[in-house]
DNA sequence: CTTGACTTTGACGCTGCGTCAACTTATATC
DNA sequence: GATATAAGTTGACGCAGCGTCAAAGTCAAG
């Protein structure tokens, strides 16, 4: 038999850890004195032990009773949920880590670290909402790993680069506009001078130009209201107008 | 002027939230009612969006505070403490999912369960036994990699070679002291099987084994202590004996 | 003046103990 | 048997970052 404290010894923990087991019903003393000492014996050395090597792995104490008191418990699944949780904890730090590194390089040779500070936020927040307007929708048609490294594009560019990104989509808006007021053909110059342009303004944020990925995306701007919303907000038609030029001029270079 | 309702909105935040915030005076309201409405401006947005981009990257609460409210706060510098802050946790995390998968599979095709389980905190006690009397010794000598590698070697074993791996030990010991009792020279046939026992069971944990590593260790056996200790326990003479059977031996077969 | 929507403070809960504090017991010494 | 000391006991708070009640006060609208 061994005291609290022996046995606290022998297995490298605080007796403050062993009363709390003992409190929370994970390791009960073999038995007490009347006098309310605690006392341990051989068996409870080897629960002890077999507490500390789930603990060890990283379980909280609540799995672990269960892992040990109840019979007949799925172990092999146990652990198998447990290691996908370390994963995604994992995960999740790779995650932040590389946020943290991303921030630390935006911010060296800046002048005012502040500034590189909000717009890091500006550029994670546009990315977010466009994530919410089109994230399922582009990661079904174009899988995860294209949109993430897209994103990651989008974060990792300087506030000149973003600068130049916003202005090429606005001037594509423009002048997408002015040719569908104008009534201009989807096959004239401009209309292909358009589309040179648009196909610039993708290959800022994609992994790589594909033709097919190109044509999918006009398509998309006439088959997705969203899409085609964003387009035709001021002048109607400019959707429609992009898709037919984007088919002719892609499908003509080959 | 908004609200902590319509501010809670704004940022993605609850009430509850920017209520701590001003509690521990991380976030406080540009004024407060006279009732005690808490009340923000652009100014308390702004707080709060930087507030938020370091809480996505990780940090708590408190370097947060700092690097807001500190002036001449060496951001860079936290920054990347919290980086390598984070690097720790990763490879904690990488430990552990290391220790979990280790796991599974000894426990996997094993009859029963709590045997394996046993078992494996077994040789861990082993291997931390070990690192604690040689451990700072064998780094020093030989580098945290070989190090690692030989205990992720021991870890890895199955029973049978475990077994294997102890017995060869112990016979090596027998033998050892039989031939010192027996006075039998460090150059004899049974001096030399001692060797290759000796070399055989290096190579049950070592990445791979050269002479020199060979007899370095040999070295050590007449040089540390708690090496000689070790050999000479029962039988005095014992680790001189190995020492100069393996230098003759080792450097004999070249 | 009442209703209903907001807001306030206060407090417990969660995880796994560390760290007092105030007391009671066991053990060794004289 | 008295006493000093070591070892044990049961609370209870603290930590981080809020979620989640509860009880009570406040505000704008009708």
């Amino acid at each position: 038999m061994y005291s609290i404290r022996e046995l606290s010894e022998i297995a490298g923990v605080s007796a403050r850890t062993l009363r709390y087991y003992d409190q929370i019903g994970l390791l009960k003393p073999a038995y007490t004195n009347e006098a309310g000492y605690r006392f341990y014996g051989e068996q409870e050395i080897n629960m002890l032990q077999q507490i500390l090597f789930y603990r060890e792995r990283g379980m909280d104490l609540k799995s672990i009773r269960k892992i040990l008191y109840d019979e007949e418990f799925d172990l092999a699944g146990a652990l198998e949920e447990h290691l996908r949780d370390l994963e995604q904890q994992k995960n999740r730090i790779d995650l932040l880590i590389d946020l943290v590194q991303r921030s630390i390089r935006a911010m060296k040779g800046v002048g005012d670290m502040r500034d590189a500070e909000k717009f890091q936020a500006f550029k994670e927040n546009a990315v977010k909402q466009h994530e919410d307007m089109y994230g399922a929708e582009a990661r079904r048609k174009y899988g995860d790993e294209e949109v993430d490294e897209a994103q990651r594009k989008v974060l990792n560019m300087t506030e000149e680069e973003y600068e130049r990104f916003e202005n090429l989509g606005k001037e594509i808006r423009e002048r997408l506009k002015e040719a569908v007021l104008a009534d201009v053909s989807p096959d004239s110059e401009e209309a292909g001078r358009i589309v040179m342009l648009h196909k610039e303004w993708l290959g800022m944020t994609w992994k790589k130009y594909t033709e097919e990925a190109h044509k999918a995306m006009a398509n998309l701007y006439i088959s997705d209201e969203r899409f085609q919303a964003y387009y035709d907000r001021e002048v109607p038609g400019c959707a429609v107008f992009l898709e037919q030029a984007i088919r002719n001029k892609v499908g003509a270079e080959k």
